[in-house]
RNA sequence: GGUCCUGUAGCCGAGUGGCUAGGCAAAGCUCUGCAAAAGCUUCUACACCGGUUCGAAUCCGGUCGGGACCUCCA
């Protein structure tokens, strides 16, 4: 069983091969850094993190590359414009480091409550100036640019004679000449499909760095070109990103890897979905993003209440990575209380102790507990399909509260299906699709609710119902669910 | 205009030609002091029209919706 990845150059999955043996190189395109990012962006890092947490836990070592993009970026489609950063720091009269820096924070801050783990490398554009020139210069030496007046071009209609410019998403010339709207006013570009690779910078601009062609900025595609190569090589297995970025700028990295180095930088090119509102696509421009805070604290008026961050991550899980997901409230109220669902059954497994003798086998559940267990990996392993991994562990749900409650007797499976079943569900939740428990794990509070179990159970054996209903409906007033179980047990959980 | 994706039960969604995904919601039953939780049932859908096939949600063609990209955007 071996896994198999969707290519976006190919467009068909294929038989994952890292270049190398056990180790795997992937990078995937981060933020820009000017603005707070929104729960579109968030869906693209949720997915490849557990791209990354499935690779490891298939058994490579992965060098995991997410570049922070803090210089730049251009305004619109004129290449004498102001970077973003820039022109925000004047408006605000602050350093443009510290715009960066903010949105950089925030950034981090977000990405640990929703659990990503941190990339083995988080390099930023305005890190690798230098790389960045490098790169340039050769591209200019091996004649697929040329300069005007202090800025750098790549020459696509140069290049699309040697190599497809448009193969990663199969566009052809012709088409994406007629495609462009029409330039306005002067333009120093020879051809209108050109882009920049080394801005010249006026005078006034507040970042701006040396080059062999004057001061100046960098182009956007080339930060990526210049530090994938640096911390992977001039080709590694895998470049991933949102799917708005593969026309332009990973169609663009690939023709400068190619001018520069003359290889292809990556073996798979994969790209998410979006995430859409009403079935329009969420983004900064349109302003129908949702801040990760705002979903966290239900401050915003299309929002019917606060979602916890494991809510929005086991919502986006539901999915497939490839299809666009919709956002409404009641999926994701569904998706809370199916995440509840699960987990509890997930806690109750724990506690599940493994019995030796066999003495109630029944080799037909047996079978299915372990054809279920056994379809995580199959799932996964077909592209991430983190959707149907979800639907078998809900088929287990039953079975486990069944064996807790004594429905079906514990020794009626395996002691191994049942071992196998724990430490695959631990694996699965925890570490591959990152999910944790919300509920704080408090000592004291712990304490105080054995307390109150005890002092409830002594009023439920004197038939004293008003004191015990008064205990469980205050405990839920205040978001402690109290449940009375089998054989008169309690437990308790926040809601 | 070009390049693609997509249309699945009340809602969200997975689906590799034959084997009712799954979740949420709803209804009934069991358990229970009551409730919740849990368990067991029920709700068996694939835009439309053709075609291929013994057999199509799945493949092919057409029609009609919806969306993305081609311009900064995850």
């Amino acid at each position: 069983m071996a896994l198999k990845i969707y290519n976006t150059l190919s467009r068909e999955k294929e038989l994952f091969t890292p270049l190398t043996p056990d180790h795997v190189g992937m990078y995937v395109c981060g933020p820009t850094v000017y603005s707070d990012v929104h729960l579109g962006n968030c869906r693209t890092f949720i997915s490849f993190d557990i791209i990354y947490r499935y690779l490891v836990y298939l058994g490579y070592k992965v060098r995991y590359v997410r570049n922070i993009t803090d210089a730049g970026h251009l305004e619109g489609d004129r290449d004498e414009g102001d970077d973003k950063f820039s022109k925000l720091a004047r408006l605000q009269k602050v350093e443009p480091m510290e715009i960066v820096q903010k949105y950089t924070v925030g950034f981090h801050h977000v990405m640990q409550l929703l659990n990503n783990l941190p990339p083995s490398i988080e390099p930023t554009a305005t890190g690798h100036i230098a790389e960045q020139i490098e790169i340039t210069k050769q591209i200019l030496a091996n004649g697929y640019a040329y300069e005007v007046n202090g800025t750098i071009y790549f020459d696509v209609e140069k290049y699309n004679k040697e190599l497809p410019y448009g193969i990663l998403t199969n566009r052809k010339m012709e088409d994406l000449l007629e495609g462009t709207r029409e330039l306005g006013g002067q333009d120093e570009k020879r051809g209108r499909l050109d882009f920049a690779l080394w801005i010249k910078a006026k005078p006034e601009h507040l970042m701006q760095w040396p080059s062999p062609w004057g001061m100046g900025f960098p182009g956007w595609h080339i930060e990526c070109s210049a530090m994938s190569e640096k911390y992977l090589g001039k080709k590694f297995d895998i470049h991933g990103g949102g799917m708005d970025l593969a026309a332009t700028h990973h169609t663009n990295e690939i023709a400068q890897s190619q001018a520069c180095y003359h290889t292809s930088p990556a073996n798979f090119w994969m790209h998410t979905n979006m995430l859409t509102v009403n079935g329009t696509r969420m983004s900064k421009s349109l302003g129908n993003g949702f801040l990760p805070e705002e979903l966290f604290t239900g401050n915003h008026p299309l929002l019917e209440k606060a979602y916890a961050p494991m809510t929005v991550r086991f919502f986006m899980l539901q999915t497939h990575y490839r299809s666009t997901l919709d956002f409404s409230n009641e999926a994701l109220q569904a998706s809370e209380k199916g995440l509840k669902r699960l987990w509890d059954a997930y806690e109750v497994l724990k506690q599940l102790a493994v019995s030796n003798g066999q003495l109630a086998m029944d080799a037909e559940l047996d079978a299915k507990v372990n054809k279920l267990v056994n379809g995580f990996d199959e799932f996964m392993n077909d592209d991430f399909n983190t959707a149907k991994v979800l639907g078998n562990m809900f088929e287990l749900v039953p079975v486990i509260n069944s064996i807790k409650d004594g429905l079906i007797k514990a020794d009626s499976i395996a002691a191994a299906t049942l071992s196998l079943l724990q430490q695959k569900f631990k694996a699965y939740l925890e570490n591959v699709f990152g999910l944790k428990n919300s509920a704080a794990n408090n000592e004291v509070l712990s304490g105080v609710m054995e307390l109150l179990i005890e002092v409830r159970k002594e009023s439920k054996t004197k038939k004293d119902f008003a004191t015990s209903d008064k205990i469980r409906n205050q405990l839920a007033a205040i978001g402690i669910n109290l449940k009375d179980e089998k054989g008169g047990e309690m437990s308790w959980d926040l809601s």
